[in-house]
DNA sequence: AATTACCGACAGACAGTCGGTCGGTGAGGT
DNA sequence: ACCTCACCGACCGACTGTCTGTCGGTAATT
């Protein structure tokens, strides 16, 4: 049976089942016969729509990124809100564009972490390191002017800060036992205020913010 | 014409081979005919001391691992130079260490940062995080007695350090040109100053240091 | 005789290709 | 206003080449 669509609209099809897929079974262990299965096309449309199955990935990694990005870049604008409280939703807005997508429930983050996703995570990674510290530089920056926070190097510090985050929460790289996780989040914080230049314990929120993602 | 060597021989050939292999043509780039051509044996051979092509790539890396490892534990552990010597000292055996193998030259580099070895990358990352942070913390710690350095987390911000420098310096996440590589450097030893409570410019070597890789 | 390294034909799965089909659409003729 | 016909591009699915891992059997070593 020969079903017609706009070209947008497959391709959109395709991203959708694409990505609960990978979602459920890792990139390596969705084959595109299963895509082609789940979506109800043939291999030769789903080639006329996407020169390579990384080429699908890499449209659903960019469509996830454009979605998050989006989200945080909104929180992160609201100049009159207070720098700490504009921080905390930008951090959680993050987070929370996540959620609508990949919820990252243990299921899901188990899979991301094994050996078959990690060309994904790579990408993934390199979207939130290169993505997410500009977002978060330009609140310092205001809290620098305001005299809060006091650092030469905002950028730079941020992407330190969210790529070792990224490693620590995200990744299953380490693998830590709930009490060296707890060392590993209260460090977190106590070196993310050294860097900032603001004293010791005035982070006014603790572990509750990295419960999920990044 | 049939060849028989003791086990340990064989496989010690056949990562010999696999190592160059994949350095040269990456992970997915290299087949296992790739490999049994270089070492001159069929498939069955391999398979008879391999129970998979990833677990040679494992292999490889626990050896990588072991011998660099080990050298920048001997430097760490001169415990009568100056706590500053023997970081520098252990960094360079460490990039010394992994010169011997992988000589990390931009032929090389360009290619283990291709998709096709996000994996072989992952096990790398996940070697130099795990592995790295605990002996430079030893060192830290000896300074912090002697009131050199001051922190109370060495080992989690060793591992922020150790993290953030791999990626900027290992991997080809962010593609910087020379002004942007430069001011992270310079962020990087201010922000490492900062975080070891060492004041500003104590730190006697600069960009030198932070040539190669990791 | 038993063990163990070794062999290579084979199976099964997979990504990507290619020649060809068919539905929609719009321009030109009536 | 209505037809028709050429063209575009979405769509199809058999096919190719390649790849990893398996298995039954063979030869060397102890």
């Amino acid at each position: 049976m020969r079903v017609v669509k706009e070209a947008e609209e497959r391709k959109k099809e395709i991203m959708d089942a694409a990505e609960r897929l990978f979602m459920e079974k890792g990139f390596d262990g969705t084959s595109t016969n299963d895509i082609l299965a789940a979506v109800g096309i043939a291999r030769g449309t789903l080639y006329h729509h996407f020169p390579s199955k990384e080429h699908i990935m890499d449209g659903i990694i960019e469509r996830l990124g454009d979605k998050i990005l989006e989200n945080a870049r909104k929180a992160a604008v609201e100049k009159d809100l207070p720098v700490f409280e504009r921080l905390v939703k930008t951090i959680m807005a993050l987070n929370a564009g996540e959620a609508e997508n990949i919820r990252p429930s243990e299921e899901i983050m188990e899979y991301i972490h094994q050996p078959q996703n990690a060309l994904m995570h790579q990408k993934i990674r390199k979207l939130v390191i290169t993505g997410v510290p500009p977002i978060l530089a330009e609140i310092i920056k205001d809290g620098i002017e305001e005299g809060v926070f006091q650092t030469p190097w905002p950028l730079e510090t941020m992407e330190m800060i969210v790529t070792y985050a990224n490693t620590l929460f995200d990744e299953g790289l380490l693998d830590l036992d709930g009490e060296e996780m707890m060392g590993r989040i209260r460090a977190f914080i106590y070196n993310a205020e050294r860097l900032l230049g603001v004293e010791e314990g005035s982070v006014p929120f603790g572990p509750e913010l990295f419960a999920g993602g990044e």
